[in-house]
DNA sequence: AAATTACGTCAATAGTACTGACATAATCTC
DNA sequence: GAGATTATGTCAGTACTATTGACGTAATTT
């Protein structure tokens, strides 16, 4: 189980090379856009929920409004992402993916689902939910709120559409 | 199950959420020391296999020479890991962490494993080895040779002492 | 003896992140 | 309505991690 002074450097270790390698897809389609990780990451939650607002992203991503600036600006100037003014809050900004980002978003996801699927290999229903348990069980309890497993949780809004 | 396009949204979510909270745990003991997650990355190899070459720790982390200096370097002044010449090849330095080094590794490891272990919760064997055995799926084949899962692979060698 | 290998180092650059400060417009509160 | 707060944008400065390219040295291999 390789538990010296009862630490668990097993699983430690193959998160961080599992990561590494689920990350490494992406990062080689993103060299010929000349967009690094943020980006991608940018895209990707802009993608999956639509009108999310800038603060919003800021809390899921982690990150400073200093930080996100430069990369979700050279999104929105190479026409992958737009901003539409808050229906509610005129203050807000609404993130939403044109065309053009969300072929770039699928196009990121597609080499990192295809790694999964292959990880997952002929594993039952079951085994998929036991590692999907898993992970959320690792996020802190109080970020659980930001998963959207796509499920129970999102089923009254219609995301993906605009 | 969240799979628009036949892409697997909620896992590629799932992965990020979870080791963006998995890495936050140590960040926050490495601020202290004025160390960065590179140290973390180093410190943790050269503990878990001690006496390893800069070349083999290049290839492992996927980083190149000039990255490793820097931070290599400033472990080493900081009296965390030592270098010795390689008995077989004497251009080879070997890489050991000193009992300070070994101490701050632990301190750093001690969180994620407690995250680790509070995520399986009252999970059997068998959902611990599925989880593993995911992990290590989705590191790519021909670098799985890396993982050091402590249990047949590393009976032979007596990793640990220096 | 010559080529290769392992490692170290110098210089320049890029990407991602940070803190702090300040500006603007919109909304909320009293 | 005046003032406070909020959402966003932006500027300046800095730090960390990473890159490529080049060069040097010592040790090993051919």
């Amino acid at each position: 189980m390789s538990v010296e002074d009862g630490i668990d450097f097993a699983i430690i270790e193959l998160l961080f090379f599992a990561y590494r390698d689920f990350t490494s897809d992406p990062d080689q389609i993103l060299a010929d856009y000349g967009f690094g990780r943020a980006h991608h990451r940018v895209l990707h939650f802009v993608n999956r929920r639509p009108g999310l607002t800038v603060a919003e992203l800021l809390d899921v991503l982690k990150i400073t409004k200093q930080s996100l600036a430069r990369v979700l600006k050279q999104l929105i100037d190479t026409d992958h992402v737009v901003q539409l003014q808050g229906p509610r809050d005129r203050r807000q900004r609404e993130l939403y993916p044109t065309a053009k980002g969300r072929a770039l978003a699928l196009a990121l996801a597609r080499p990192q689902s295809r790694r999964i699927h292959a990880a997952l290999g002929d594993s039952g229903v079951t085994e998929r939910t036991l590692v999907e348990r898993f992970l959320e069980a690792m996020v802190n309890p109080e970020l659980r709120a930001q998963i959207d497993v796509g499920s129970a949780k999102m089923s009254g809004k219609s995301h993906g559409e605009h």
